[in-house]
RNA sequence: GGUGGGGUGGCCGAGUGGCGAGGCAGCGGCCUGCAAAGCCGUAUACGCGGGUUCGAUUCCCGUCCCCACCUCCA
């Protein structure tokens, strides 16, 4: 069975064939560097990563392009406050930071944050700061066109005409009687108030730094255009899939859609939309103050664990956080991570085949379901152990193949585990210290001294080294770094 | 008011016109010196009311409730 995708667009489930045979270009849209990412971010870069292992794994090509949004209000506003009087600077907003090098600065932050839970980077990150000229080629199309128009006042500003484009409201199936009459929207300039901006025109009180030349004077990119700019530069006027978080669909992505189709561009072939990360049923949100972040969620658990619950629900459901949801991903991990020890000891895991159960790759195929596949992973998981049980190496072995392969698609397998791969050294020196540990113990037991040995144990568990017997002997781990 | 998505066992979370995914937690058992890990077993689950059907959690109608978006939003 092929891959079958859901679109926005056209509300429906189909079958996903790229525009080139054996590639697939996707664009999902980033963040704007404003602040620290919160899990939103990570999740919908979860989700798209996941996606592109897949195409990957199903054999195509993918050209992934994410964009970092590094201009618009918010990033000024917040270099503005910091210059401002009686501004306090905090860890994350020093005093008089220019709005680039605060941008530039969150930028770094994100790609840390996204490489934590193992989300590969993209093929290319663009910046919407290094694409003006793009844009202005873009705008320039649409005035030509009859879609847009320099601002009736002296704003310098240029508006997209919402009402010479019948199809606007195709993506998220509304039409623009329907809409609620937006109560900010500030008319000044537009022939409508749903007329949405594609250039600002720069203001006294804004930094020169954050302007640019343009054929409608001095000024600043519009939030949307960047996508379309962006995408079809390195995508081409068409290309495969465009995605990104629910809360995108309106307006920014109907208003990319708008532009872009209006300028006569194919643009996206799929709309995918990742659904909200909620705290007890609400969509998180720095306004309602229900937020965890990224790293609060990493101090609670493995960053596997992270990963695994950020993953674990379908990526069109909304992903409800509450306490215990980490550790019951973090169970979940290390009952895979048991068997993987218990098959494939020390590193016997060399040329396994990754070979994938025919329910995993349904699963996959089946609109990204990737709760089905989880099940699919622990079904796998259930039959290495019960071979391990039955002293059949040969099947544990081959399990133990499938859920590595299974890890890859997922990316479980990718992500860093602190004080597992890079402790070296001291990680070389405590494994001959327990290891002494347990000689000692294990010498205690065959003397049947089962106090001593239990204290042995007991003392190890209070540094947070857990000790497990098996039938060729004791086993260890680190609690929280697994082995 | 408009648009879209939901309400599944203690919790999370798939799915399906009829043999109850999966995870976590719990209980019982096997194994173990004891644990841990693992395995086996274990649940009158599908918001409410009607309808269609031999049979509905799944389809239809109605109804209640929740969530998201309607120009800051991943």
């Amino acid at each position: 069975m092929a891959l079958r995708l859901y679109d926005t667009r056209t509300a429906e489930i189909r079958a996903f064939e790229p525009l080139v045979a054996g590639e697939v270009s996707l664009y999902y849209c980033g963040a704007t560097v404003q602040g620290r990412p919160h899990v939103g971010h990570i999740r919908s870069a979860v989700c798209f990563d996941i996606l592109t292992r897949w195409l990957e794994h199903s054999g195509y090509r993918v050209m992934t392009v994410r964009n970092v949004t590094d201009i618009d209000d918010k990033i000024l506003e917040k270099s503005a406050q910091s210059y401002a009087a009686g501004f306090e600077p905090s860890e994350d907003y020093p005093a008089a930071e220019p709005w680039f090098a605060l941008a530039y600065r969150f930028e770094q932050v994100f790609a840390e944050a996204y490489a934590a839970v193992g989300v590969r980077r993209p093929t290319y990150e663009p910046r919407a700061t290094g694409h003006i000229t793009e844009m202005h080629a873009l705008i320039q199309r649409l005035i030509d066109a009859g879609h847009a128009y320099p601002a009736l006042d002296d704003s310098g500003d240029v508006y997209f005409d919402v009402r010479s484009w019948p199809q606007y409201g195709e993506l998220t199936h509304q039409s623009v009687e329907d809409m609620q009459d937006a109560p900010d929207a500030d008319p000044r300039g537009k022939r409508d108030p749903r007329d949405f901006a594609l250039w600002k025109g720069h203001k006294d009180d804004e930094p020169l730094t954050a302007s640019w030349d343009s054929p409608w004077g001095r000024g600043r990119p519009g939030w949307h255009v960047e996508c379309s700019a962006m995408s079809t530069k390195y995508l081409g006027a068409q290309f495969d899939i465009h995605g990104g978080g629910l809360d995108l669909r309106f307006p920014h992505h109907e208003n990319e859609l708008a532009q872009s189709a209006a300028a006569g561009d194919g643009f996206a072939r799929f709309w995918l939309h990742n659904g909200m990360v909620t705290m007890n049923g609400e969509k998180m949100s720095k306004s309602v103050g229900n937020t965890i972040s990224p790293d609060e969620m990493l101090a609670r658990a493995r960053p596997r664990a992270v990963r695994y619950f950020l993953g674990q629900a379908h990526y069109r459901s909304q992903l409800d956080y509450r306490p215990g949801s980490l550790q019951e991903a973090q169970a979940a991990v290390e009952r895979i991570e048991n068997f993987l020890d218990r098959a494939l000891p020390q590193g016997h895991g060399a040329g396994v085949s990754g070979e994938l159960p025919e329910a995993f790759t349904a699963a996959m195929n089946d609109d990204l379901n990737v709760p089905a596949a989880l099940a699919a992973l622990h079904e796998t998981v259930r039959a290495g152990n019960t071979a391990l049980d039955a002293q059949d190496a040969d099947t544990a072995r081959s399990c133990a193949g499938q859920v590595l392969g299974m890890l890859d698609v997922l990316g479980l397998n990718d992500v860093p585990e602190p004080g597992h791969d890079d402790a070296g050294g001291a990680m070389e020196a405590l494994s001959h210290l327990v290891e002494a540990q347990l000689a000692q113990r294990a010498e205690a037991k065959q003397t049947k001294d089962f106090a001593r040995a239990d204290a042995i144990r007991d003392a190890l568990a209070a540094v947070g080294i857990a000790v497990e017997d098996t039938p060729d002997g004791a086993t260890w781990s680190l609690r929280g770094g697994h082995r």
